[in-house]
DNA sequence: CTGTTAGCGCATTCAT
DNA sequence: ATGAATGCGCTAACAG
């Protein structure tokens, strides 16, 4: 806890000769009317002379007055600003959901600012409470590493929506998601249909979405009636471990596809594949999951499992409007995710 | 502009029971003191009852309590919320800066938040102005496309530091950017070490940093005697012209080697090459400037030029606290960025 | 139609 | 150890 700032605006010529940013009492004062009559002149209230006006409206705008969010929300009871919260910044696919909070926001009049957790759970918390303190109108989390418990808390200050699966449903806050059992049984009957029959899985975490999309390829395997799906590896988030779990996983059962839990697990793969020699997609079929800038980046380009990123937080914005417009049951939505073909994957080779 | 949010946490009982956070008062009340004995307990003074003060401590606790950090910073003057902006999310070379500046940030009590310009000077300008409001305490502004007016004008309300290049050195704020012609230099030096001679450049737009790095590269193939450099080629932001570009460049002239204005323009010449069926390294030297996750990904990883993201984002914090304590001059600061040596550089090929 | 006045919210700091 | 005053900028209610 280093010395903090000591700049106060007031008293005798600060250092840096900060200044006050035009108040409402400034542009009164140099129109020579109260700042009431400002206020109104601001925003169109009818019962002000319209000379008046024009001569407020002009000071204003020489002097570059701008209201202030904050003082407004004091007395109204609402800043006009949404927080996003998410886990990890340097994860694209949590940004191209702010893209889609970002679009509704602004064609709303909502100004958006983020928070980030460091994928650290204590942060996380704080950065939420850190978003709720500067009376945001609502929160977007994007993250699914919070507590139940932490997310309705926070619901009782302002309306919560979670993009991502929690482990379970926290009451009092609504959630945006997508399927991920159908989007591995997108995947597997992708392959399937290509006559791939030795269809391994490359999973993930234990992350609830992670959880689900294996549940989701055993379902799909079971239903297709393809009872040597070869292997199931945990792989952490180390990259090391993901290239051994993908080495693993070409070794034993000598799979002809493979279902990777996301877009980094196929890389892992893709990259032993070409390390042992084996050719994409002639011998070896591999599809990724989120369909990351990284799908349409690698050789071969990775045919993914999509999300509908942008669509999820745009919705997650329309319902905290929603929210703000009265509703009170919570509500969830899981959306459909779609399977975008590239050329990691081809016919199963002949024996 | 939707209807807002209407809900008053005052009234009777609203719909969901919004529920007010402790304040002081209520933290008072509870320990049977007043709301002074109540913040003197909190800070530590010395001069309160240890008892009164260990009763009040557990009341708080028991409670919840946390004080609003926008309340004190109504009365102390300071929030200890640091804000940053920056153009690109989706850009992991800004989101590394930001780790930097996380790091320094906490080490000295200082909340971050995020402000979100979306490749759009306008909005970086409104987002710029939304911080401002919140009174954060200083701001970190990671892009090199707002004009030095409207940062000079930011610096007047709090310190701002630069991470990057801005075209003109805009007065009153402090800047941390790399030595762009120092790192063209590098990778130059480093492919004509290995005996490449013909060593083409694929040129960026006209942001300063790539037209630094292309006078840099100039400039070096000019002192190793090299006239020979085959083609600079303007690129713009679409991928599909990266590729042409990158096309272009390898069909003139027959380079040995490239150095790229950044890895996303190294990618596409990878790209075009594997196309072409030149191999890399064997038969084309490739390398890239800013080391991102890319350069890592791809196959063969990337030689590119590193430059110190963390390091600079945690010397834009410091910058920012000695403005705190005081420092009027500004302060510009130049880091060395590094080479990393991957695959995609080798021997020039004999003729 | 215009101007004045009193809070909105919360924590700190000064007098007592 | 306490009440009252203070910081901020705005808007709403009311008086002129």
């Amino acid at each position: 806890m280093k010395p903090p700032p000591t700049d106060r605006t007031n008293g005798r010529a600060a250092p840096a000769a900060r200044r006050r940013r035009p108040t409402i009492v400034d542009v009164a004062a140099a129109a020579g009317v109260s700042k009431s009559l400002v206020s109104l002149a601001l925003r169109g209230d009818d019962g002000v002379n319209a000379a008046t006006r024009a001569r407020i409206l002009a000071v204003a705008d020489e002097l570059g007055y701008r209201s202030n969010v904050l003082a407004r929300g004091l007395v109204q009871g609402r800043t006009m600003i949404l927080g996003v919260l998410l886990t990890d910044l340097a994860n694209p696919y949590h940004t191209e959901v702010v893209a889609g909070v970002e679009d509704t926001a602004d064609a709303n009049g909502f100004t958006v600012l983020l928070a980030h957790g460091r994928r650290d759970r204590r942060r996380l918390e704080q950065q939420l409470d850190a978003l709720l303190q500067l009376n945001v109108d609502g929160v977007v989390v994007i993250s699914s590493w919070l507590e139940p418990q932490a997310l309705t808390d926070a619901a009782r200050r302002a309306p919560v929506v979670v993009v991502g699966r929690p482990p379970r449903q926290p009451a009092g806050v609504d959630t945006v998601a997508n399927d991920d059992a159908a989007g591995a049984a997108a995947a597997v009957d992708h392959l399937a249909r290509l006559g791939h029959e030795r269809i391994a899985h490359l999973a993930g975490t234990a992350r609830p979405a992670s959880r689900a999309r294996s549940d989701g390829y055993r379902a799909t395997m079971r239903r297709l009636g393809l009872t040597h799906h070869t292997a199931v590896v945990e792989i952490g988030d180390a990259s090391r471990h993901r290239a051994q779990a993908a080495a693993e996983l070409l070794s034993g059962g000598t799979p002809t596809a493979v279902f990777a839990v996301n877009d980094m697990a196929a890389l892992a793969v893709l990259d032993q594949a070409h390390a042992m020699g084996i050719a994409v997609p002639e011998r070896l079929s591999v599809t990724g999951y989120d369909n990351t800038v990284l799908a349409e980046t690698v050789r071969p380009r990775l045919t993914s499992v999509d999300q509908p990123r942008t669509v999820m937080g745009r919705l997650a914005v329309d319902m905290l409007l929603e929210r703000f417009s009265g509703r009170t049951a919570d509500r969830r939505e899981v959306l459909a995710p779609d399977l975008v073909i590239r050329d990691s994957t081809a016919s199963a080779p002949r024996r």
